[in-house]
DNA sequence: ACCAGCGCGTTTACATCGTAAACGGGGTGG
DNA sequence: CCACCCCGTTTACGATGTAAACGCGCTGGT
């Protein structure tokens, strides 16, 4: 399975499997209305409706692009009008954070229990939180940018809903008080953590086609200095994300049976205090 | 104030050890100079002058504080004399980011060479990148979210001078090419992932004091709907990044201890006892 | 000794941003 | 019928990023 060389196709998108956390592999949850411009425009401006276009603006148009004045513009009206629903900038942003976590609880593969046992309940959430994170990658970066609703819980996982449903399922599942929090810790680590990364490298242009003729040769030159990153230029630009986290989850998932059993962290010989 | 529920001190900085990586932790490294208001402002401005008052601004008023006037009047100077030396705020930013990389090589624990195994080597190389974003915790979300300089290489880590280093460093010590590149996709999502959560969560006011008093109850009623959040703040309100750093980097060794031996992916159920 | 040129910081100017404040207008309850 | 108020608009202001023109002081060729 694990693709040995591929000659041709440097810029293969993976293994031939589809990204089954990908938008485009699924019908639903990744609803792109193709953001109408000046909206058909009766509905008469709420909170939701504002942070829904926030959302939409930014996966059409990138994160810099939106200000209040064109968010206002996509709904059909002055910018002067979200103030109403919203305190400011800022808090707007908080709030399309909050909207996209909260996009989970829509998906039918997600559950909130640990109904099939708790390594079910953290793959789908594993993949439930990845699918939205493919799905507005400019969105989000924020999660992680963004200061918590809770301050005191770390990491802070800005839905307290979902701390809530996470620390229940993993108690209820056999997970000691402390455990439960070390894999809280653990896996809000990785899951955000890779996350962030492999969605940072989205929008990134994959081939060097079309990004600009401006110094062609210059980036040769420049990479002459690195021949290894040369050589496997081929195999670093193998993107390989579904498979990583993949792998990466199986094996966050085997660590933390190990400490389900033994009720602490793995490796240290004492623990604290 | 708003925590009533306070019996000692819940937000406690850990287990009584030093985190050797924050920034008191060690003499030199992170000089920290107060940012002299008007500077002596004798030295005529250049390119790097530029970017390591940037660093210092941003990590001593915050990045949405720094504006090209206030950096530039930081340097005794009027704004647009900056943009001789950089052609916007933008690229500023990316000169940022990549300076903040390079400290790396400032770093007398940090080596560009696996003298003493590769294990010593990413060892080495985690605590110096983790130094770094614990010393300017406000550039490091930066380094996830601008695109790379070498767009093919995934993920992308800025410096391609440290992507050279890290893969001679594990072909030279008996990884595959294959492994190799895997191990940086693994390293460096781990690495990179772990900060910035780790870094998201600094500078967030770790007790509730002088938030600010709105909403004093207002927390609380809400906090009601999760009993178990509650019952396990004392728990999820400390502060274990150090040794969950620490933890996580030893997993991640052994895994790629495997890799390197099997050649490929680490597919383990139970893998060491 | 001159002076042309230019490297470098300043000044001025403008479009755009977030947002405070006052305004208006249409629906509703007395 | 009128007073109110919900809700979107208008106007206004200070701050921001940056283009363009300006001017000062040093330098090297003659």
């Amino acid at each position: 399975m694990a693709t040995a060389a591929d000659p041709d196709d440097p810029c293969a998108e993976g293994t031939g499997e589809p990204d089954p956390d990908s938008p485009e592999g699924r019908g639903a949850v990744a609803f792109v209305l193709p953001a109408g411009p000046p909206d058909t425009g009766r509905t008469p401006l709420d909170r939701r409706r504002i942070l829904g276009a926030a959302i939409q603006f930014i996966d059409a148009n990138g994160l810099s692009a939106l200000t209040m004045r064109r968010l206002g513009a996509s709904l059909g009206v002055e910018a002067m009008a979200l103030y109403r629903y919203v305190p400011g900038r800022e808090q707007l942003l908080d709030g399309v954070v909050e909207s996209v976590i909260d996009e989970l609880y829509g998906d039918p593969d997600v559950h909130l229990e640990a109904a099939h046992g708790w390594q079910d309940y953290l793959q789908r959430l594993a993949h439930g939180v990845r699918r939205i994170a493919l799905a507005h990658p400019e969105v989000f970066p924020l999660v992680a940018t963004r200061p918590p609703a809770a301050p005191w819980v770390r990491p802070p996982l800005r839905s307290l809903r979902w701390v809530e449903s996470f620390l229940t399922a993993m108690t209820s599942s056999g997970f000691s008080e402390d455990s439960a929090v070390a894999a809280y810790r653990a896996y809000s680590s990785f899951l955000l953590g890779h996350l962030l990364l492999e969605v940072s490298q989205k929008g990134v242009p994959i081939n060097a086609q079309d990004a600009g003729e401006s110094t062609p040769a210059a980036a040769e030159a420049d990479l002459s200095e690195y021949p290894t990153v040369v050589r496997l230029q081929e195999l670093l630009s193998m993107d390989e994300s579904a498979a990583e986290f993949e792998e990466a989850l199986e094996n966050l998932l085997g660590r933390l049976e190990h400490v389900r059993r033994e009720g602490r962290s793995p490796r240290d010989p004492e623990s604290f205090t």
